[in-house]
DNA sequence: TGCTGATTTTAAGCTTTATTTCATTTTCCT
DNA sequence: AGGAAAATGAAATAAAGCTTAAAATCAGCA
């Protein structure tokens, strides 16, 4: 899970950070234009934003990330106890609103929630590309019938490279999806993950899945 | 199993807590828009709403939550013992009513029954899994015909799987369901837990139930 | 109110499993 | 053929989970 942070005081953002990381993957952005920028290249799993925010009002993010039809979830954060920037930031497309000061337990409660009831929606429980079912509740992976244990990494590529079937996926493109941002691994460590991925769906079988575009990255075919 | 109680009165509402804290995992809420707010943002699996509260009226958080297209059971507490009241509560979307003063046993009764139609399959009042079976009513747990001493926290953590078999539950899901909201226990607590469940339920069989599904969390396979 | 036993949570060390790196070989493309 | 990219196998590092004991908290009762 992805979660995009943007808050412009640098003290508060790194708490924040710090305290949504040890349950999700976190990107920060310390200004409106930086997050909204992120929000729309990226895939998040929800977005936390200040509403107070210098260079543009959070009402304004929310806005664009919704005519942008971005459905991902939005927590905003207002100040005070008052009732209008409350209402003000829902009706520019967040979907819960907390008020400042809050403690980071009741903000890790409510992405909790929002994420859960947005996966409710946006995700059925199964995938499948040819003989290869990916099942989500149970965290397994058949192909032709037999039932394969995955690793986490080897799970959260194969999601993404079926999610994106019949495209090109680069190997930054992968680092970007599953690892964190900022993190450092060289290319060969995604190298290594797709081929325990093969030795698992391909090996096996005449029908190979994953195929390597030399260069670009690589793809399934549907 | 966790339920919403809205009341404004704090004596009844610590009353009222302890008594339904004895069989589900409770959050409270002393006032309507809170109440009303915390049904949107949380998954109850039931509700307990005093009609009259003082800033917003029972009948409205009813409403509010059924436009929210939340099912949740609703089990309405009245004043009195006319007829009005009762009938403008189930109107505008309440379950079940239940006229003050009652006795808590009438309370729990009844919200058992809710939860129980809510669905027949989901909520019966047994669930069972290979030889092992778990009486929601009696609160007791058997397994192969012996019967078994559980914890609350290992009912309610045996429960949650059990109600969930097949399916991976991280422990984030389990903090969740479990725990009510606003508390912080770090994930260890939960190994801790499932190892005394396992104790009891699994160390004398073959057959283990609780499996666990590396970085994914843990599963009770039917 | 304070005591007692039971339950729940935390902490620390240990075990198992996953992930990353490294050194090397193979493959691909011009 | 030669250089870059990808694949490979093994080893090193890191992370997740388990276990045990001890500390903290809670519930019931004098």
């Amino acid at each position: 899970m992805r979660v995009l942070l943007i808050e412009d005081d640098f003290e508060t953002a790194a708490l924040l950070k710090d305290e949504i990381e040890r349950y999700y993957t976190v990107d920060v952005a310390h200004n409106g234009s930086e997050g909204s920028y992120l929000s729309q290249i990226n895939d998040y799993d929800a977005m936390v934003v200040d509403m107070s925010l210098s260079d543009m009002s959070g009402e304004e993010i929310c806005r664009l990330t919704r005519a942008a039809k971005i459905a991902t979830p939005i927590l905003a954060m207002t100040r005070g106890h008052e009732v209008t920037p409350k209402v003000s930031s829902l009706d520019s497309g967040a979907d819960d609103c907390l008020s400042k000061p809050f403690s980071t337990l009741e903000l890790l409660a409510r992405l909790r929630a929002l994420m859960r009831r947005q996966s409710r929606i946006l995700y059925s429980t199964t995938l499948q590309v040819e003989d290869l079912y990916i099942d989500f509740s149970c965290k397994t992976v058949s192909r032709a019938g037999h039932l394969l244990t995955l690793r986490r990494k080897e799970f959260d590529i194969l999601e993404y490279l079926v999610r994106n079937k019949n495209r090109v996926i680069s190997k930054e493109m992968i680092l970007d999806h599953v690892w964190e941002m900022g993190i450092e691994v060289n290319s060969n460590t995604i190298e290594v993950h797709i081929r325990s991925l093969r030795a698992k769906i391909d090996k096996d079988y005449t029908k190979k899945l994953i195929k390597t575009v030399h260069n670009f990255g690589y793809k399934i075919d549907a």
